[in-house]
DNA sequence: TACACATTGTGTATAGTGTACACTCGTGTT
DNA sequence: AACACGAGTGTACACTATACACAATGTGTA
């Protein structure tokens, strides 16, 4: 018996308006960008009033970086949910399933990396779920670089690699700028990582 | 004798708001992020009425859009500035340019790419803007390509290939992704480039 | 020179925002 | 039964972008 998101009729309190909160924003910014996501339309849309949230989080920035946290934990899930046998081709996978992510949530996915305000990373919570999904990612590209592990720094560096190319296409893509291109101009990430990936 | 950009004292028109207004909002990027900018500051800072504005854009947007063109058009400056005989060393040079540009200027970057507003790329100059600096850096991949010049597509495919790239370093950089890494963990994009340029 | 007119500024107003503060409702503990 | 306290409400404030009517200025034509 899940607790109920939703307010029941006639209750003063809500019961569970900090989840209820976080869905509703998440809900939001799936279905529209981050500009058009209002406190006072959040509390609207869980039934309460606009001051009511301020009970469970300091202020909006928090309530998007919970969010945005939850968007990292989302993305960890799914990169160790994905088997492979091959260390290697499951790399080069993951890194199409990064870009899939970002494409299918792109509002999400610009307010996990701050939308012009990198204070929200300063939230414990934020900054955790996002080492903890950079963390997977290093454990793919150590796993890829087997048997000879290279020394952390230089282990680091190849994840860090990977993460560049994967990021810097989702952004690319989610901001528009592959729209103009002829079909075909834009290769999928993992085109582009594989060559290097192989030769580890 | 150049147009002066202050308002002249006791003077009701302003004589040459149009570009002041771009001014201080290149200026207040420069300084600060994009949150922090209002129309009214920046009618104040002009010395003028926070309605003026509207005499010469149709909206805050399309101030921001013009801004954004302009760090567009610089960035194309710097770029077409940079001599190097060798094509293959010149292009790997473009790269450290480029992270170097959002480095020095990130807010004004992150306006660049749109703010979770892609809506901005629409702006006419924005978009041409854009394009022409892509342009210039599909330029420098022919050149680095030669003698044996691939046909369009491949040869677009290894451009946005370099702007994957350096777009991500400057993105994860400039949204503080790196500020928690041991140092070196973190190449310069000129690193991950060299090695691929210098195969074609 | 005088007057019509377009340009570009001002002033006022509206709807919407995040958030501070004082209040009240409902429940659990004693 | 009394009461403390957690979790809502209501009101208020300072701020935002922007719409509209108006005033001041500059310019072309008689």
């Amino acid at each position: 018996m899940s607790t109920p998101v939703r307010k029941p009729r006639n209750a003063y309190h809500h019961g569970n308006l900090r989840e209820a909160i976080l869905q509703v924003a998440r809900k939001a910014l799936d279905e529209g960008s981050y500009e058009s996501l209002s406190l006072r339309e959040l509390a609207k849309r869980a039934g309460v009033t606009a001051n009511a949230p301020y009970r469970h989080f300091a202020s909006k920035d928090e309530i998007l970086a919970e969010v945005a946290a939850g968007g990292f934990a989302q993305m960890t899930r799914r990169f160790d949910a994905y088997v492979e046998p091959d260390a290697k081709e499951r790399l080069i996978r993951l890194c199409d399933l990064y870009t899939g992510f970002a494409v299918e949530f792109p509002h999400l996915y610009r307010v996990m990396f701050g939308i012009d305000k990198p204070a929200l990373m300063e939230h414990p919570p934020l900054h955790e779920a996002a080492m903890a999904c950079f963390a997977s990612l290093v454990a793919a590209t150590a796993a890829a670089s087997a048997p000879e592990v290279p020394d952390e720094i230089d282990l680091l560096k190849r994840a860090n690699a990977i993460w560049t190319v994967v990021h810097g296409w989702s952004r690319l893509t989610i901001d528009g700028m592959t729209d103009f291109q002829p079909p075909g101009a834009f290769a999928p990430a993992s085109d582009l990582v594989a060559p290097v990936v192989r030769r580890w």
